[in-house]
DNA sequence: TATCCGTGGTG
DNA sequence: TCACCAAGGAT
């Protein structure tokens, strides 16, 4: 039995039971996969869920305003990936009569779609002969075949890519796809591989050179920021103020006004503070400094709560306090809330 | 092409 | 505690 057959045979025996694993549904498959990008199955699951019940169609979908869109992705991060979702449903529902496309280019042409999502939705909605390359696959196919080539390099992604279309099963690249990067999920995972139980362990050559927690290489190295920011939670009796960001991380979410520092959380003073308030306004007070870590920055943020009789602010919407949750919001801004109001 | 884009789990 | 990583893609 070849390397695909007995992937899909351990898949038939092992697999989890996932929702999106009995459609051939387009829209639902496509819903799923995007979900999933960069994103443990068991985190995004309940976003599927809850995503396919508020729009249950593309046409839905494309009818939703941007808010309503972010506000069942708040939480689950990489906005882009649901402002690109929204943007694709009613490219479909306006251009292509709201048939989903069925070939793969047409299908990588989509915004927010890449290699990756083409080939899983081609595969697993149209039967399509394309090899998924994701994290799962790099990871396996580097330790089976031993392959120190680093994979976050256009060199190493192309040799992967050939590499896992060479194994591709023409006539099951739906299972094969779903079988290859459930092994990589469950058995050949990143930290303690279950390869004492793994049917391919003899034939593994970094199990057999010892080189398992060597691979896959990875090149570069990610460098954090640190930003300090302090937002100003300004109230007038039952009202608060905030602005929708336009550009950077959260793009498209909803945030109280705020102050950013260079080198530290000091006191904001007066000149700053006196940019938003011309009026009266008193500190009530202050949140101790709350640490958010992202992949990229660590943001050392500080709430202020201040009691003014400002009635309009520049570029921000009035909100009542009880009405914010119409709003999505970043985690950040979401647990501060939850933990003070 | 290097960098940016979130959040939570893991050991 | 902390670095790494997850069904990647856009710019």
């Amino acid at each position: 039995m070849n390397f695909s057959r007995s992937l899909i045979k351990w898949y038939g025996h092992n697999k989890r039971e996932l929702p999106w694993r009995n459609t051939r549904d387009a829209y639902k498959i496509w819903i799923s996969e995007i979900i999933l990008q960069q994103t443990k199955v068991k985190f995004g699951l309940k976003y599927y869920l809850k995503f396919l019940q508020k729009f249950p169609t593309i046409y839905v979908l494309s009818d939703a305003k941007e808010n309503e869109v972010l506000k069942v992705w708040e939480g689950l991060g990489y906005y882009s990936r649901a402002r690109n979702l929204h943007y694709t449903s009613k490219f479909i529902v306006n251009n292509l009569n709201g048939k989903f496309p069925n070939t793969y280019l047409e299908i990588l042409n989509l915004k927010g779609i890449g290699p990756y999502t083409a080939a899983a939705i081609s595969s697993f909605a149209f039967k399509l002969p394309f090899a998924v390359l994701d994290g799962n696959v790099i990871r396996l196919l580097s330790r089976y075949f031993g392959i120190k080539v680093p994979f976050d390099n256009l060199r190493g992604k192309k040799l992967f890519q050939q590499l896992s279309q060479e194994l591709l099963n023409d006539n099951d690249p739906d299972l094969h796809n779903q079988a290859i990067m459930e092994f990589g999920a469950l058995i050949c995972k990143p930290k303690l591989p279950k390869c004492d139980i793994c049917h391919f362990n003899n034939l593994c050559y970094a199990f057999n050179y010892n080189l398992v927690k060597k691979l896959p290489v990875k090149q570069k190295k990610i460098k954090i920021k640190k930003r300090y920011i302090n937002y100003l939670i300004i109230e007038n009796n039952n009202f608060c103020f905030v602005k929708k960001r336009n550009e950077g991380i959260w793009r498209g979410l909803y945030e109280f006004p705020k102050i950013e520092t260079e080198d530290s959380l000091s006191v904001p003073n007066s000149k700053d503070f006196s940019k938003y308030l011309k009026n009266k306004c008193s500190i009530i007070r202050h949140s101790d400094i709350i640490i958010h870590k992202l992949s990229h920055q660590h943001i050392f943020a500080k709430f202020w709560h201040i009691q003014s009789n400002v009635n309009q602010l520049e570029s921000c919407i009035k909100v009542r306090f009880n009405k914010l949750s119409n709003y999505p919001f970043s985690t950040l801004i979401l647990n501060y809330l939850k933990d003070n109001y």
